[in-house]
DNA sequence: GCATATTTGTCCGTATGTATA
DNA sequence: CTATACATACGGACAAATATG
């Protein structure tokens, strides 16, 4: 990462995903450029990258928020998961190279469960997904669905029980690539439905009853 | 479109659109915002918005040119168009208030035909498959969509032939709307999916005939 | 390979309009 | 309604990187 603008907007970044920046909080430009000793310039151009990317959210004339997840944005962000996860999925070759990391992320996943850092099972799942969706060999899409799994990080980040929320899915993230790897690409599609099906469900108790 | 930042980058995207700046073309931030009336800062901003759309393309310490569409974007885009199209045909209600949007699409193609205005038959062909994707009732998937949309037209904009490439495509649009208010959203669907094989092989052939 | 000119990256000061207490 | 705070937009400045001769 070279410039400036994109070094901030990777840090302020991670900052919103960690939840260390509370969802409808508003960031002000004064008031951040001084604390990250650059200029308002230098932080406008940031915002804006971020405002693109869906983690922020602009209102003319006062100022950017940090995005708030609502009942809507999960129900949209998983009708997206479902349209290019799955086809990438029911349409991928078991050779590819996204295979092999789907397969060490689903490692990772089960070291991380064993000693208990829910962090990185989190993480690994994550990886775990993106690497279904290289599997469409589309460089563009990867980079959207990047930016969706960002926002999705969002709404876990308001949510505890990141154990209840991750644990159970090691296995089933498992199977899915267990099915793939055997070339049975369309029941791992399926299974992988099956899994969005109950992840959304659960993300959308969980979230109602924070509200 | 309240702020001048939003205007400059729709007058701008248009410009791309219509041809009116060259691929590869460097955009001198300099002379820009010298003919435009903006400060430098203000056009670096609509810049950023143009490049994360994929319009423009940014070097560190370079600067911002024109994207330069190639035979791997090209290809990037349709698969993109597959995935995401033929989803939401597919599982689209035929009642869907979209439907309206693709018929009213295919009604001006009609006409623009028959006037041989192949502008606006291109226009109406972007609205009827913005159309399509508005089926599936994803916020950030029409508008990842639009994107993928204006890039595409940046192709159209190196190739003459504008009749070739959109006359023929007028009649099958109808064909894949008929069938799903008939109440065949899957073999609309499948219609679709040949509709783009065709489409990708005529743009993939223009555009290695103009190399 | 070097020196020079150009351009971007970044910062600052300031004026104006808009929102809110 | 007034006053304050803030975002928007501008122009100037300088250092660093790049291009050019």
């Amino acid at each position: 990462m070279s410039t400036l603008t994109q070094r901030l907007a990777g840090s302020i970044r991670d900052k919103l995903i960690a939840g260390e920046l509370k969802p409808g909080e508003r960031l002000s430009e004064t008031a951040l450029s001084a604390s990250l000793k650059v200029s308002r310039n230098t932080l406008r151009e940031v915002f804006r990258i971020l405002t693109m990317e869906g983690l922020l959210f602009h209102e003319p004339n006062r100022g950017v928020f940090v995005s708030v997840p609502s009942v809507s944005s999960i129900i949209d962000i998983y009708r997206i998961r479902r349209i290019v996860e799955c086809r990438a999925l029911a349409g991928a070759d078991p050779n590819h190279p996204a295979v092999g990391r789907m397969r060490r992320a689903v490692e990772t996943a089960i070291v991380g469960r064993a000693s208990k850092d829910w962090a990185s099972v989190g993480s690994a799942n994550m990886l775990f997904h993106a690497a279904i969706v290289e599997l469409a060999d589309s460089r563009r899409l990867s980079v959207f669905y990047a930016q969706v799994a960002a926002e999705l990080r969002l709404c876990f980040g308001m949510l505890e029980d990141q154990e209840f929320l991750h644990a159970s899915y090691v296995d089933q993230n498992a199977n899915i690539l267990a099915a793939l790897e055997a070339g049975r690409p369309a029941e791992s599609a399926e299974m992988l439905d099956a899994y969005l099906t109950r992840s959304e469900r659960t993300i959308l108790a969980a979230f109602e009853r924070k509200m």
